[in-house]
DNA sequence: TATGAATGAGCCTTCATTCAT
DNA sequence: TATGAATGAAGGCTCATTCAT
């Protein structure tokens, strides 16, 4: 659905009514939390027709994670395919495309972040491949910076995994109503990404002791 | 328990045999995913025996989450004590109680992070406030830190909390038998979180474009 | 369809997709362990599909048992009809009648001996009229049998009622690739059947004391 | 509970509350047709309350199952225990036991002889292995007779298994308002058991031909 | 004719909690 | 203090059946 150079634009998801209320009372409520009986009336449905369209409830919070995680690794190869080969432009853009979708996916991503030990053990080793599939293409273009010179840390695998942890935990506190727009929230949060694998700002805020 | 000058040392929680037992199930299926009879029987205990120290479930959540918060707290003040008066110092003080507790405490951090949406909303209320005071603790000090020209970020407040969020997310995947040391990881973080602030390194890995 | 004389010819039962699946299931699951969604995908049908043959579940099991009594009713009058006026003769070819319907036709027989009291009141008032009259065709005849002497038993409607309970039970335990063929198995059926009404087998096997 | 010598005799049934509202609907509607609500009520209980004394609905199933065939083998080894070593009077002895458990513990024969297919395997195979040690007890004596020339039937294992049914088929249709009293009952059928493994009756009513 | 979609009722089971002993 | 027994409410899920298309 998303194509290259559209990986910054969201519009309204396309989950299935099933899907949008299952999500939107895991997110108040954990899936443990959650009523199949919620479900459905949130959805407009009868408890059978709910179980028309998905045959459990951990086939919703599957759906919900697995569509997730996919929507996310596109837009994150998206977003590389189009930032050329430098590591710090490569790496601008993963970070951004991770914060954008924390922010519009809000829901989505936290659930995704807070619900692993609610998959069923088969579904959450897909999962987690996923999700370790996303991490590994930060984790390469940090290596690769610093391998270059032009990242400088001396913990490459560990700043890459503050950097998505500090993505990811935006989705537990963002308000859209809130003091920033995502844009400015995408230019505060790359600053600070770029410290962390020692990028030079552009404006240079860091000097030498 | 805990006076000022061993806010390092951890040994095993003091925590009484059911909120031992429920601390553990919570962690692998969360609050609603347990039941009061797993609680019970892991701590050896019959239903209404539970019932006899706790007055509900709900009693149990609340005590590890208060007795856990009230302990970061009590021990983040001892290292901010300790510290003496340089942001810096203090800086690098609460970072490291942080790491330290959500290494030492994972589960209990583990659970604090997640299940804030268990609570009922006076003990979310009474929760969320401490967790809150921790967090201004970590802000004053930015602040501080930033307006005597000591730190450098134009985003104190973001920073903070981004440091903070790394932290936390360290009692999600850290584990005793992996790759780093508890000092090892707090030498580790406490680099990631000096840049994220503008805190000059000791080894000025960072120049100027 | 069955005329005089081919009584004991059973080719493929002719029952419908619909209650051929039905019984297939009811033999395993029982009627109230069986799906009305099972039944429709063992016929190839969709669930409306089913209902479009048949009005409801219950009808469905209606459909085979009527079929079956009428079909062992229809195929014991032949029996009799082509076996003279001899009593012994009349026996022989009404347990002969019985013992093969219950080879051939096993799983509708034994859906007929197990699922009465799952018949609704009308339903099952029908059906036990039908069997009542099978069991007297042969009460009659042994009765007849020791009026005129040639059966020897002070107890005639026990032991037309034991005969046929033997027989029933064939449908319980009769395997197709078991040691007997349906041949032997009358044989020896038919033996133990004219010992229990007295009739003299034709090897007088049994003494005086 | 039922030491040598009183084999014959039956008081009310030992079976818990729970045990005793199963059967009595199990009869009626069978298995799968019976609801655990149902079940509790004709205890007079609360749902959860049968829960706290069998673990499921299989479990109620189970024990009255499993505890009727092992006081049906416990009766039967005491019946013959009492006979004496020949094999006519270890037949009847047998005999006897088999129609007084189907005439005072009919619903429960009822039961067992109707729900095997509701067993779960594990429970199955183990049901099975008891059922089939009671039918071997009187294999063994029809073949001895056989062997000691005072049964006289050329198909031993088949007669047995014919006496076993139609003893099964009395649970079926007795009525203790019938016209048989268990004693007569128990005279008439001994006399068609006998005649079916050929024991000749102490009356002489079969002649040679 | 055939089916995707739907549903009120009910399934077995478990929940957190209580109370007599 | 500790527990066997109990319960109203609710859990996830499936039932036989219907109907618009």
């Amino acid at each position: 659905m998303t194509s290259i150079g559209d990986w910054r634009t969201y519009e309204g998801a396309a989950l299935s009514p099933a899907l949008a209320s299952a999500l939107r009372i895991f997110v108040e409520q954990g899936y443990h939390g959650t009523s199949v009986r919620q479900i459905a009336a949130g959805a407009g449905l009868s408890v059978p027709g709910l179980y028309h369209h998905f045959p459990s409830k951990q086939a919703l919070l599957v759906g919900i994670m697995n569509a997730s995680m996919d929507e996310l690794l596109h837009r994150t190869r998206s977003a590389m395919d189009g930032a050329g080969s430098s590591p710090k432009d490569r790496f601008d853009a993963v970070v951004e495309s991770l914060l954008l979708f924390h922010i519009h996916r809000r829901d989505a991503a936290f659930v995704c972040s807070t619900e692993i030990r609610s998959l069923e053990p088969a579904n959450r080793t897909a999962y987690i491949a996923k999700r370790d599939e996303e991490q590994r293409l930060l984790d390469a273009i940090v290596t690769d910076g610093v391998e270059s010179g032009v990242f400088d840390t001396p913990h490459p695998a560990d700043a890459s995994r503050a950097v998505t942890t500090m993505c990811i935990g935006v989705a537990t506190w963002y308000r859209p109503d809130g003091p920033l727009t995502p844009a400015e929230l995408v230019e505060v949060y790359l600053d600070i990404a770029r410290r962390t694998v020692g990028a030079a700002t552009g404006r240079g805020t860091v000097q030498r002791t």
